[in-house]
RNA sequence: GGCGCUAUCGUCUAGCCUGAUCUAGGACGUUGCCCUCUCAAGGCAAAAACACGGGUUUAAAUCCCGUUAGCGCUACCA
């Protein structure tokens, strides 16, 4: 049975990096059967906050990577707050202690930094020199009078290591070129990182752990907790990182990529991850869009490029344009709903919008484009571009409008031809420059949805009321 | 600085492992044309790339080495 898990540390929003570890994550373990878990890693008590937590479960749970296992789900082999195993790490660490495969160390933090600032002067690496592990007892004992809270460090034994990774293939490392003994338990009491993620992982029976690049330097530092620890080492797939549109790292403060920044600019969840889908990875068939469940069938981990990638807004808009297209009125309709409702920008009338919306289903990319679109809807709305009304050619055709309209007052419902039809021959123009003034009469805009489709919604005495309001502009 | 990872059109990528089928394919974007009595949508077409330098080979985008650039890690953050 496949395990993965997704394991965010709650201290800001989820962005398009996070939710694309997670949703290569949730494919994965979807498409051969497994079990997607979501942990949290909150061990860092000054930045981890609630509210980060709950916007990131929300985040996941609009995208639609539901988890099988973790907070609110439950699961056997909880609680899946790191918050509440402190005890489980805690034996684990007291176990290392016993056997002597760490220490505790009494370097002060400060200790700590001269050493590396000394490092940095020297032009050597700045990595921890060990000594800890040397001190005498007489030493010790002088230190903990002075007050000083050890930390625990696990002993590094064999640096030498070397690993096949999902996606980028046999990659090797000699820890003492790059770390000494690490930390696992900080002088508050409190496990590292380290500490807690391989604990968990052995706990949760996590298969495959898949996650971003910048773990891949940790990868060996975990491996030899696990062999130290008698637990077995899962397999690891190490994604590249997503950049911005210029090329630099993502990072949290990047608002404009968080899940909620999507989620209001008006994304079908779904389109988001076909695109997410797409940044290192191609179907195989050269079919970009996919639904959810064929992204699920298609779906190929090990064909995920190793290199990163940068994100377009422009070929994520495309996709949704696209997704939108695919959707029947009523699905549409029924998004489209959802969306003004939650962001609160439904301002008029329920049924009115609804009966308008599938019209506009040709027209836009994203659902933040629908209420300058429902504006037509309103008694009065700006022109965006005065202009064609206020030209000879475009009085002329608003002017023959009128006595069309005046002409075919007599028959019950308003025919479109019938109307463009008896305008054609009162004016010269035609074209362009016939429906642009007529749009621009009817809607105050330069584009949208095609006249045709217009003229039924808004009725004749709309149509008439309108005419009159360009005719004076 | 050390260690690790990466390198194909502006962007996302196919091809690389298993050299010849690559005068390098697709998609977004861009430009042009068509369709429609308008814009959009749709259709068609064009411009656009193997980072650089050395090898190996009859033959290299593909294998090897080096250079350059970007990124990651180098925390008592995760």
């Amino acid at each position: 049975m496949i395990r993965v898990r997704f394991a965010p540390s709650p201290t800001g929003y989820l962005h398009l990096g996070n939710v694309r570890t997670a949703l290569f994550n949730y494919l994965f373990a979807k498409a051969n059967g497994g079990k997607f878990i979501l942990r949290v890693e909150d061990t860092d008590k000054e930045r981890s906050r609630k509210e980060y937590l709950e916007s990131q479960k929300e985040d996941l749970l609009w995208m639609g990577l539901r988890w099988d296992e973790g907070p609110e789900v439950d699961g056997p082999y909880g609680p899946y707050l790191q918050s509440e195993r402190l005890e489980i790490y805690r034996t684990h660490i007291q176990k290392l202690l016993d056997e002597g495969k760490a220490y505790y160390c009494y370097v002060t933090e400060q200790e700590v930094e001269e050493m590396k600032h000394l490092a940095k002067l020297e032009r050597r690496p700045p990595h921890f020199d060990n000594r800890g592990r040397n001190f005498t007892q007489k030493e010790i004992e002088e230190r903990k009078t002075r007050g000083v809270k050890p930390t625990v460090r696990f002993k590094i034994e064999h640096p030498e290591l070397s690993l096949h990774d999902l996606v980028r293939g046999d990659v090797s490392f000699n820890l003492d070129e790059m770390v000494g003994d690490f930390v696992i338990q900080r002088a508050d009491g409190m496990p590292t990182f380290h500490m807690a993620v391989v604990v968990d992982d052995a706990f949760m029976k996590i298969t495959h752990i898949i996650r971003g690049e910048d773990h891949l330097s940790n990868t060996p530092k975990h491996i030899l907790l696990q062999r130290a620890l008698g637990f077995p080492t899962p397999q690891y797939g190490h994604l590249s990182l997503v950049h911005g549109p210029g090329g630099e790292p993502l990072s949290k403060r990047l608002s404009s990529v968080s899940v909620r920044e999507f989620r209001k600019a008006g994304y079908l969840p779904y389109a988001l991850c076909n695109y997410i889908s797409l940044l290192g990875w191609a179907p195989p068939e050269g079919h970009e869009i996919l639904k959810w469940d064929e992204l699920i069938h298609e779906f190929d981990l090990m064909k995920v490029s190793k290199s990163s990638s940068n994100f377009d807004q422009d070929k994520l808009n495309w996709v949704n344009g696209e997704h939108l297209r695919l959707l029947s009125d009523q699905d549409f309709c029924r998004y489209a709903m959802t969306y003004l409702k939650i962001q609160g920008l439904l301002t008029k009338d329920e049924d009115k919008v609804h009966g308008i919306l599938p019209i506009f289903k040709d027209n836009i990319q994203r659902f933040d484009q629908l209420p300058s679109r429902l504006e037509v809807l309103n008694d009065e709305f700006p022109y965006e571009e005065i202009h064609c009304l206020q030209t000879p050619e475009g009085r002329e055709v608003v002017q023959a409008a009128l006595e069309v309209l005046t002409v075919q007052a007599a028959q019950p419902a308003l025919d479109y031809q019938a109307f463009i039809d008896g305008i054609k021959p009162k004016v010269k123009v035609k074209g362009k420059d016939l429906f642009h003034p007529l749009r621009m009469a009817l809607t105050g805009k330069l584009n949208g949805p095609e006249l045709k489709r217009i003229f039924p919604v808004l009725g004749m005495e709309k149509v008439k009321k309108r005419l009159e309001q360009a005719q004076k502009s």
